[in-house]
DNA sequence: ATGTGC
């Protein structure tokens, strides 16, 4: 394939940026690719070629790649894409499979010294884990909780003891403190699925689900340069943080499988398709395309509430193991994998992230009010064993929509890391059997030895990237002290 | 990432 490159942003001033910017016209239209020499030589042809198919679907007006860019199925992972609303197309591919799927980031009064026992840690996980389930096969809980009332309104759909302070105005933290509390949708939408979905669904709420989905226990280090943010958004040295990053399980798995095949149906009748059949998309204001939003949503709202539950079980594992002093507050709730509109200057547009974070700068005004003079904190996790991230946008973030990095991104396939990867240095990467071990709830490393640090990024350098194209700054590093893992 | 079917 012909490729042409620039690294102009926007042919405007910001060529201190220029060396992690890159305008990649490929036959198709141009992708605009954030990321550093390195990253950027090691992107593969089939990212280019997957980038030259999403640039063939109809009227599409930007597209980017993060430099944790990987392949996946139809669209990549890393990828931005922007339609003006009124001619928009949208994509069940470029939202990709777990819909809503992302972070969440509460905070706690413990401190690293707490955690310092490798016993207390592992009697931690174990009580985490108890409330958490890491399996697939998990018995009904939650039977207070209505699943019709939850895909339809999110957390506004959660009984009150659930959602402790939504109802008290003047503390109301933890709906303000998530990137969208609740998704409004067409109900009648939600009675095309059976009853067996549903139930399944209901039994997964709160549920961690398996891949590269954890809850893990971070110290937090602050960036010199960025301590006054980190003092606006309650952030101290050595604070213990607890970091969720799960999506919509199986409720989004249908909501796929049953869109999919409706897209599928409108692309025949309307004679659109690319390369990749792999590769699905339907005009907005189609009945296809309007069904896979409506469902779509009813899938974030699932799965911001499973991350919350999940936070909820965290709690009282947390309350249990250190008593009722025990306490922990929302830093923020962030999807990386949707479609939804956004305005700019009197403008709509639809969005499309797929492996892509929303990092607003300070002042803009689609923050929520918790962060209006600081910018939202954008959460970021690294592999396994590896720090995470919590940064935030900065100006130069309007030039790629605000979308900067979800993680470290893979470099290599599950089965392939399985083949080059001993669990021996796995398990040093976790340092076991030190007093400094990351204590995994796993009894072997085997059976999610394709998490390994190795199979991913360098975390830093995708930082580096993210940083250096002025998309974002880095306000705090958290450092991994215990891993709980589903399969 | 996921449930389902081989």
């Amino acid at each position: 394939m012909l490729i042409n490159q620039t690294n102009q942003i926007n042919g405007s001033d910001h060529s201190a940026h220029e060396a992690y910017y890159r305008r990649v016209s490929l036959p198709a239209g141009d992708v605009h690719v954030y990321a550093g020499d390195e990253l950027f030589g090691a992107m593969g042809a089939k990212v280019f070629e997957m980038a030259n198919n999403n640039l063939q679907i109809p009227n599409i007006r930007y597209m980017s790649y993060t430099p944790d860019v990987h392949v996946g199925v139809g669209t990549c992972i890393g990828t931005t894409a922007v339609w003006e609303t009124e001619s928009a197309f949208v994509s069940p591919s470029i939202v990709g499979s777990d819909i809503g799927c992302g972070m969440r980031v509460h905070l706690t009064n413990l401190k690293a010294e707490n955690l310092r026992d490798v016993k207390l840690r592992r009697q931690l996980v174990k009580a985490i884990e108890k409330r958490v389930p890491t399996e697939n096969q998990t018995r009904g809980r939650f039977s207070d909780i209505r699943l019709e009332r939850v895909v339809a309104k999110g957390l506004h759909g959660l009984p009150g003891k659930y959602v402790p302070d939504a109802y008290t105005p003047r503390q109301a933290t933890s709906l303000t403190r998530v990137e969208s509390s609740g998704f409004l949708l067409d109900e009648d939408y939600l009675s095309r699925f059976p009853d067996r979905i549903w139930h399944r669904a209901h039994r997964q709420l709160g549920t961690l689900g398996g891949g590269n989905h954890f809850v893990e226990l971070q110290a937090i280090e602050i960036e010199e340069s960025s301590r006054e943010i980190a003092k606006q958004w309650g952030l101290f040295d050595g604070q213990i943080a607890v970091m969720i990053h799960s999506g919509s399980r199986a409720w989004g798995g249908a909501v796929n499988q049953y869109c999919g095949s409706e897209v599928a149906k409108a692309m025949r009748q309307g004679g659109w398709g690319t390369a990749d059949p792999k590769l699905l998309f339907a005009p907005l204001h189609s009945e296809a395309g309007k069904a896979y939003v409506h469902l779509m949503y009813s899938a974030l709202n699932f799965a911001v509430v499973n991350r919350h539950l999940i936070a909820y079980a965290i709690r009282e594992a947390c309350k249990e193991t250190f008593g009722a002093k025990f306490e922990m507050s929302t830093l923020y709730d962030l999807m990386h994998n949707y479609a939804w509109e956004e305005k700019r200057e009197g403008e709509s547009l639809f969005v499309h992230r797929k492996g892509a974070t929303r990092a607003l700068p300070p002042g803009h005004p689609d923050n929520p009010k918790a962060y209006a003079a600081t910018g939202h904190p954008a959460l970021i996790p690294g592999s396994m064993g590896t720090a995470s991230y919590l940064m935030v946008g900065a100006p130069g973030g309007a030039a790629n929509h605000y979308s900067i990095c979800h993680g470290a991104g893979r470099v290599r396939s599950r089965n392939a890391t399985k083949q080059l990867v001993k669990v021996e240095e796995f398990s040093q990467a976790m340092r076991i059997g030190r007093e400094d071990e990351i204590v995994v709830n796993h009894r072997s490393l085997e059976a999610i030895l394709d998490e390994s640090p190795q199979a991913y990024k360098d975390i830093d350098q995708i930082i580096a990237s993210v940083v250096g194209a002025g998309l974002a700054s880095v306000v705090a590093k958290c450092r991994p002290l215990a891993a709980i893992k589903g399969v």
